[in-house]
DNA sequence: AGCACGCCGACT
DNA sequence: GTCGGCGTGCTC
């Protein structure tokens, strides 16, 4: 028996569609793909996501049950939207299920409707405003309305609140006292559908050097086609307004321009130029809004209100109306891929969105992924190049400090700590980076040689002196500091190694006088004190800045002008072979925070493998020379970008049945593996994390094809074997960390 | 993943 | 006697 039947993406982990009868009264014709429909499945009912209407089933169609209800009149998502969706599930090999949830938000996947999104209501000023202005008298005993008031008068088409707050800190209240004596009102938005120009003056557009305008031009001439754009820019070169003037010229032919931005990237600094410079309501995508706000903002992007959507990673599946443009800012960023559950890599994904789209795409950063070089010089994308910093300015000098046999005091060495002396009392600001936070890593007896052991990992727990705990950056357990060596009983207990709290401690000690600023995911946990620690320091309240990777990235500090690598060595030899290019990104981004025109800075890297090679060429040579010497080992040593690697990983808590899962695994591979190379089972780095044993299997090929063939092939078979249910499983297609 | 069924241990 | 432990099976 034939007739339609809706084939459904079902919310499950599980590697397969459902195939449904339409539900009773329903024209299955008039179903488009894209729309959810309530299904039921097993004892639940599910919100599930129509992939299309199919003439048969090759289910036994006596047990089919119908769908109970279409909860869409237009599909959820776009059909371009859902062309990447199918690309995505069938790369990743992912349960088309999961896949499918992930691009819609929370609220729609709960079943809610998909109403009109609210646009933003604007501010602006009123006449009697105007009036006000003028006058000297008035308004000053209140600066903040003053302030607020004159940025409202450089803006007659009307303001979002949330571009006030970079204005004024608090600017609900101000806005209250000013509306309530009537100098300013609320509007109502005009809906921008049509073609919309900058409503800029001109001199908030910076002027551009000869290199921003080629770039500019090079995208330009080629709006209408499918190309990659590698944007090499060092720190303070320009690139955020090349994406402006780009957002500008696609906004004017009518149409939306998408921005993914890394995690800590997406700053209020970075969305106040972005709300300043573009018009209409800006949707923002990322992990720190409600439920509500992130529908309504997704709202925005798919119906056309917001012509400039910004988000992270998983706003590469936001629904868009007439996409025009993508970009990637910090493209070589790890945050892009995601670690867990459907890993999938956003970056990759918008090359081929803007394929499918047929419209270009940039991708920004001041030091490209080793991939992005190898495609810009195989020819698949094109390199634009900044060089110069905008307003001229040299480079930091970078010079590296060895600290072989040398005397640290906590960590510092003598020379670091007299050029910081000379820098602090020039009145300047010093950073240093230390990718580690808490006191010390290890807290270990000096009895008995105890270490601090987490019960759950292959690690140690992190001494965290300030909140009297112990903690495991790995599965989070915490517990109180052992007062006694738990083994011998001794109370000599000391802690091992350098975390940034410790250097705090330590430098408030060695310079009592200098205002100190800790930026790690410890000293920034509650809201607002980012913001707080920001003001202290760009008003020169703080001039030591210590930090880990979270200092490196958004902000810029132009007043230091020495920062200090406290520990490059953990990058040097890590167990992973993309450690080194990690820590090249990572030393020259915090490079890129010291100095400007009229104040060059300087870096100091603290290590005691001075002659490591790639180490000496990132700092004699730069960044391309680096990237060009990494990638001559990789393509020595067969690894990606010259090879393409899938993961499977396995994990149990009891370690047997995770590698048995994993040897059935290689058992079904190997008669179909041509081309491939399967290597493994063996143990993760970790092996033990969070209770559970952890196991990989790496196949590698030379040729994408081939490996994706195996893959398509292999993970139906593996998944039809009903394996060990006390084994979770996952495939990680290209994977960046081994582990 | 949920959710139910099912078969063995310590409690109102 | 039953409440509930988690092994196993199923979801169109």
């Amino acid at each position: 028996m034939t007739g339609p039947i809706l084939r459904i993406a079902v919310p499950s982990p599980l590697h397969q569609i459902f195939d449904y009868l339409p539900p009773p009264g329903c024209d299955p014709a008039t179903l488009p793909p894209g729309v959810r429909v309530r299904v039921p499945f097993g004892r639940r009912r599910v919100v599930g996501f129509l992939l299309e209407v199919g003439a048969d089933t090759t289910f036994d169609s006596a047990a089919l049950r119908p769908a109970e209800a279409v909860l869409d009149a237009e599909p959820a998502l776009p059909a371009e939207a859902l062309a990447l969706l199918n690309w995505a599930q069938r790369y990743y090999h992912h349960p088309p299920g999961e896949v499918f949830a992930t691009a819609l938000p929370v609220l729609l996947r709960q079943g809610e409707p998909a109403t009109a999104p609210r646009i933003p209501p604007l501010w602006q000023i009123t006449p009697t405003g105007h009036a006000a202005l003028a006058d000297p008298a008035a308004l000053r005993r209140a600066p903040a309305q003053r302030l607020l008031l004159e940025h409202l008068a450089q803006c007659p088409e009307g303001v979002e609140i949330e571009a006030l707050r970079p204005v004024v800190h608090a600017s609900t209240p101000t806005l209250r006292a000013l509306q309530n004596k009537g100098w300013v009102a609320l509007i109502a938005p005009l809906l921008q559908s049509e073609p919309v120009a900058a409503p800029v003056s001109p001199m908030q557009r910076l002027a551009l050097n000869v290199a921003q305008t080629a770039a500019i031009a090079a995208v330009a001439a080629e709006l209408d086609r499918f190309g990659v754009f590698l944007l090499e820019g060092v720190t303070g070169s320009g690139k955020t307004e090349v994406y402006l003037r780009l957002i500008e010229t696609v906004l004017a032919q009518g149409r939306q321009a998408l921005v993914l931005t890394p995690e800590i990237g997406l700053t209020p600094q970075l969305l106040a130029r972005f709300r300043e410079r573009l018009p209409g309501p800006l949707a923002v995508l990322h992990s720190g809004l409600s439920d509500r706000e992130r529908l309504n903002a997704w709202l925005l992007a798919r119906n056309g209100a917001a012509r400039v959507i910004v988000g992270t990673r998983s706003a590469i599946f936001a629904p868009l109306q007439t996409p025009g443009l993508l970009i990637v800012d910090e493209e070589h960023d790890a945050s892009f891929k995601q670690q867990d559950g459907f890993r999938y890599h956003a970056r990759d994904l918008a090359v081929v969105r803007a394929r499918q789209l047929g419209i270009p795409i940039v991708l920004g950063s001041a030091t490209p992924a080793l991939e992005s070089i190898n495609n810009a010089q195989t020819g698949r994308y094109r390199l634009l190049q900044l060089p110069e910093r905008v307003g001229g300015g040299s480079p930091p000098l970078i010079e590296i400090l060895d600290v072989r046999r040398q005397p640290l005091t906590e960590g510092l060495s003598l020379p670091l700590l007299a050029r910081m002396r000379v820098h602090l009392a020039r009145d300047e600001q010093v950073l240093l980076f230390l990718n580690r936070r808490g006191f010390a890593p290890v807290l270990f007896c000096h009895e008995c040689g105890w270490l601090s052991q987490c019960r759950h990992c292959d690690a140690r727990m992190t001494l965290h002196l300030r909140r009297q705990r112990l903690i495991c950056h790995h599965c989070g357990d915490d517990r109180a500091i052992d007062p006694a060596c738990p083994v011998c009983g001794s109370v000599d207990l000391r802690p091992l190694g350098q975390g940034t709290e410790r250097l705090e401690t330590a430098l408030r000690r060695e310079f009592p006088t200098v205002g100190i600023a800790r930026m790690d995911r410890d000293s920034t946990r509650r809201r607002g004190s980012l913001e707080t620690l920001l003001t202290e320091i760009h008003n020169g309240d703080c001039r030591l800045l210590i930090g880990t990777q979270m200092l490196a990235k958004g902000h810029h500090f132009p007043d230091v002008t020495l920062v200090g690598i406290v520990d490059a060595d953990q990058g040097l030899y890590g167990v992973d072979f993309r450690s080194s290019e990690r820590m090249a990104q990572l030393i020259l981004q915090v490079a890129g925070r010291a100095g400007r025109a009229d104040k060059p800075g300087t870096v100091l890297i603290q290590t005691h493998h001075p002659d490591h090679p790639l180490l000496r060429t990132l700092t004699s040579q730069g960044y391309p020379a680096f990237a060009e010497a990494a990638l001559a080992e990789r393509r020595e040593a067969l690894l990606p970008p010259f090879a393409h690697q899938a993961l499977l990983r396995a994990e149990a808590v009891d370690s047997k049945r995770a590698t048995a899962f994993l040897h059935a695994a290689r058992a079904l591979a190997e008669p179909i593996a041509d081309g491939l190379e399967l290597l493994g089972p063996a143990p993760a780095p970790m092996e033990r994390r969070a209770g559970r044993y952890r196991a990989q299997l790496l196949l590698q090929a030379a040729r994408r094809q081939d490996l994706h063939r195996f893959l398509d092939r292999w993970i139906g078979q593996l998944w039809a074997q009903r394996p060990d249910r006390a084994v979770r499983w996952a495939l990680d297609v290209d994977p960046m960390e081994l582990y």
